[in-house]
DNA sequence: TAAGTTCTTGCATGCGCTTGCAATCTCGGT
DNA sequence: ACCGAGATTGCAAGCGCATGCAAGAACTTA
């Protein structure tokens, strides 16, 4: 068996050849012949060598390594997008470095300079307000970005989102054909791409239908606030409730709900159709049943990694990709009754 | 402004020092006087200059990566553990490489050996099934590991979980104590500690009132099996049905939940109570309101990162340790009405 | 069989940084 | 103003591996 740190040169004595000659057979595409590449192999095992991928990078330039930014992970989409991303990326032979952004209150530039230290081939930053100075400073060290969930007018810079605008269209259509006349949003963090666009399909798409947005609440993405913005529209006090719900995303939509049936009293679907965007796991639950835009996260993180893969092997001739992925609208009993017969 | 690739050797020579003595400056604790430290700090500023991780773990044996393998995401608790996990080991200038555990078909030793050719300075195991070979080979090179929310009857390994005994006693005795003397449990998947652990810390307190386990089913952890578990305890051709049930996760007990309310019609508590473990978000929506034993993620990470910086630091003095850490029973709507009368 | 190709292989150098060692400096004490 | 201890600095030798280059081996072709 094998003990502490072989190196090539170890492999290489035992097997009668060269160093070099060793690390040409751990490297895919390199000039060896059978013969001594099976003497290097049998050598290796017996002395359970692996070639050190940390001095490989650093003699090599590519670390295979890609490091992702993410904000949080406290809406369920992210895990699963972490989930299928870091699998992925195995698959390639690459591996992920996390860095979260929450916490440092600091600005996320510092974050940046942290995850360029590490010589990554590529970062992916999930849901994270970019800025200019970070762009420069990624291309200036020559690291592909690619953003996941977030668009940004900005040159050069890749995106794969889910086409929230047609998204936000699909609800509007869907809420219009089931008669509702009076119908409500609640909105996402303005800063954030995934907010705007999906409010403004869903504004296009009333308008499609001779409708206007009939109220109007904030939850920037945040639960409490989503909560309250469904107090202050569905409250007591309230004038010409809205007879059906959008609110931006998942997370916000089960507040909004747990607040118009724990605390309102409200019946729905009856007295209130509600529609989320994203869904995560918990909207097909029972006790929610969420009407929802599904977003493919599949499909999302599939095309993140051919995106980011695809920039690291051809920089020069690559081109900048944005991306927009159509996702269905999932009608489940939050919005129509006895649609969810069996149990799932 | 910097372009790409400064060298500390280029900062050196732009300081007129020597390129050791930049190397120092960056290295804590290195000998260095205030004055050459000025200027060599100037010099690395007016480039852009940062220190190159990689080169410097591979110069230095300490690569400051913590490996982290994870079987799965999709019960939040690890998400949780793993934003703070990440954000802790980020303020001590440690760094995460994520590796999935899950989908890798073959055995988990393959995923150690990626790991351990990145160099890790150590390893957590969130929630993995070891085996004796994975403890060997990672203290054969020489890596701590520390096993996160798992416990294993094995020499040399710390190990951080909650009192999952303590915690399934709890739960015995709280509804021992509202007066049920019929209570069900559905376990989880008995490769586990965390199941066994809390099927046994129950079993025990309910021995302490006299009572014993009135059902059994088994869930596995698995959120469908969950269900039928659930249905073939309270069915209609169930007998008996208990007046309050036990589930070994949230998740499960969410699932349980959906069925016993939604195909069963039977009313939560008043029909039968519910009591889960964890202490996921969704188990304070409003939807669900249940009441579980809380697994305290902060302290959980703050002891693993702890443990395993004390292991990289002192490795020879080092002593494994097996910590389990009390979590408070969080008592709400699935197993008594009116307590959870303010908006939350 | 000799010349011409294409493969293999070893040598040597370098990636960017750390670190033991010895030379040099700095300064307090006298 | 002089000596010695401790602080500072540069030198040079790595860390483990990749890779350009030129020499040697193997294989074609006529």
């Amino acid at each position: 068996m094998a003990s502490a740190k072989v190196t090539s040169l170890q492999v290489a004595k035992r097997a009668g050849v060269s160093q070099s000659a060793v690390s040409r057979v751990f490297t895919p595409g390199a000039s060896v012949s059978e013969k001594t590449a099976n003497k290097v192999r049998r050598a290796a095992d017996a002395l359970g060598y692996r070639p050190n991928v940390l001095a490989r990078a650093v003699a090599s330039g590519r670390s295979r390594i890609i490091g992702l930014v993410v904000a949080y992970l406290d809406n369920y989409f992210y895990p699963e997008a972490l989930e299928k991303l870091s699998t992925a990326l195995q698959a390639k032979g690459y591996h992920v470095l996390i860095f979260m952004a929450s916490l440092t209150a600091g600005n996320i530039d510092d974050v940046v300079d942290e995850i360029l230290d590490y010589q990554v081939d590529g970062i992916v930053f999930a849901s994270v307000a970019m800025s200019s100075s970070i762009v420069e400073r990624c291309q200036g060290a020559g690291v592909p970005i690619v953003l996941l969930n977030r668009r940004q007018d900005m040159s050069g810079v890749s995106a794969i989102t889910s086409d929230n605008f047609a998204g936000g269209r699909k609800v509007a259509d869907y809420l219009a054909g089931l008669g509702h006349r009076r119908i409500g949003y609640i909105a996402g963090w303005e800063g954030a791409s995934t907010q705007r666009d999906r409010e403004a399909g869903f504004r296009s798409g009333l308008k499609a239908h001779g409708l206007e947005m009939a109220a109007r609440g904030v939850g920037n993405f945040d639960t409490q606030q989503a909560k309250q913005a469904a107090r202050d529209m569905f409250g007591p006090s309230a004038q010409h409730r809205p007879t059906a719900l959008f609110v931006a995303n998942d997370h916000m939509a089960i507040s909004a709900m747990d607040v118009l049936r724990g605390e309102l009293g409200l019946v729905i679907p009856h007295d209130v159709a509600v529609v989320g965007y994203d869904d995560v796991p918990p909207a097909s639950w029972g006790a929610y049943d969420l009407t929802t835009v599904r977003q493919r996260a599949n499909l999302m993180v599939e095309h993140t990694v051919e995106t980011l893969l695809a920039e690291i092997g051809q920089p020069e001739t690559f081109e900048p990709r944005q991306i927009a992925i159509d996702g269905p609208l999932v009608v489940r009993g939050s919005t129509e009754e006895n649609i969810n017969i069996q149990a799932n």
